[in-house]
DNA sequence: TAGATTGTTAATCGATTAACAATC
DNA sequence: TAGATTGTTAATCGATTAACAATC
């Protein structure tokens, strides 16, 4: 395991689309990338494709270029993919149910154990394969199965609360949808996913007609 | 509007959260708040703050701090919050609807004006008052309301046909839910909001337990 | 006035891009 | 071998942080 890995995270934001590019040209039976084909197909400077790998990895063939099936290794091996993430979601609204039926989300090896509820009509269901269960177990259940993940798609007011309960329960990592900053202690770590940013910064861009916001890679063929 | 005002990307995906606490502190009664203050609130350097600002507007009060109600008002104009801005939704699944019923989009000046689906079962209904029209009409409607943002939560394999459709209508602004970089004419902007970069990232520090991702602010009270 | 906090310049830091010798 | 592409160092660029005179 020893992994001293630190990777910078421009870095680390950019590996996801490396590896949905590189499983796609698996498909297309592509044996061998260059970081040029690679920087096409992302939108990316072949230099930076390169320094990327080069935190984490250096097994290009100077003259071939990296091969497609050990990149995807070491790419899953990094980004926790070789293993299964066990998570919960707490809030079966709109927004904690698409997550639970989101079909990506098990071929990046998480996995979804329950979702949790206040409102009784919705506890005792099913979604997606998901059981809804009370809102008051959570911090019992994840303790005895030791999640580390959970996801909080809450209204904004009860996020706080909601988290709370998750760190009593030994949660070490927290996926917020809700438009709050929350408060936990330093050991868990917090991820807020906030559409506002993306709203405002495309809404931003259509008042003044200028230059584009990220992710306008223009792809080509393999 | 003569607004040559270029804002760096970095600054301007922060502007977000400086609104959400702002908009906080009024209604908590704060008439100013100085920059330190903002920077605790957000967990950010209060030097950043400043700099920030000073990109759109130099008007705080030396000795006092910022107006909390000027500077929302500075916030909203920048950002477009001033006007309304119209949206369709491609995709009434889980996430579509989701997205329709999401509660912060109208106070951010969002107005979601239909939602598009092909399956037969949903066209007709409506989900939060949004109408479910068939996919056939997207380019139509778009086009005969001046539509400008597009919001796409179909699944990855026709999020391109999709975009295609609304780029015909005149769309001029995407907002992707679906996991592919999508190709568009220069003058259309796209966001890709993927959720794998998120889970990855959180996925990766969980396995090696270090340094936490963003939006770990520690806010503290007004 | 004295104290606080701004706007802005300068110093630091880190990330991106360019260049190229090493090597398949 | 000749051609291609890597890994890595150096050069550039831009963003963050520190510092402070101006000013409310």
């Amino acid at each position: 395991m020893a992994d001293p890995v630190k990777i910078p995270r421009p870095t680390l934001e950019r590996l996801p689309a490396y590896y949905q590019v590189l499983i796609a040209l698996r498909e297309h039976g592509r044996d061998y990338v260059s970081s040029r084909q690679l920087g096409e197909l992302t939108g990316l400077d072949n230099s930076q494709v390169r320094k990327d790998f080069n935190h984490f990895w250096s097994g290009g063939r100077p003259g071939r270029g990296y091969r497609v099936a050990e990149l995807i290794g070491q790419l899953e091996e990094l980004l926790g993919l070789s293993s299964t993430t066990e998570a919960v979601v707490a809030g079966a609204g709109r927004l904690g149910t698409a997550l639970c039926s989101y079909p990506g989300f098990s071929a990046l090896g998480l996995r979804i154990l329950a979702a949790f509820e206040n409102d009784s009509a919705k506890i005792g269901t099913e979604v997606a394969g998901v059981p809804v269960l009370d809102a008051i177990k959570l911090t019992g259940l994840v303790n005895r199965l030791g999640v580390r993940l959970g996801i909080i798609t809450v209204p904004p007011d009860v996020a706080q609360v909601v988290a709370d309960a998750m760190v009593d329960g030994g949660i070490e990592a927290i996926w917020n949808f809700a438009p709050v900053a929350l408060v936990v202690p330093d050991h868990v770590i917090v991820r807020t996913e906030d559409l506002a940013v993306g709203l405002l910064t495309l809404s931003h861009h259509l008042k003044h007609k200028e230059n584009p916001p990220m992710s306008s890679a223009q792809p080509q063929d393999a």
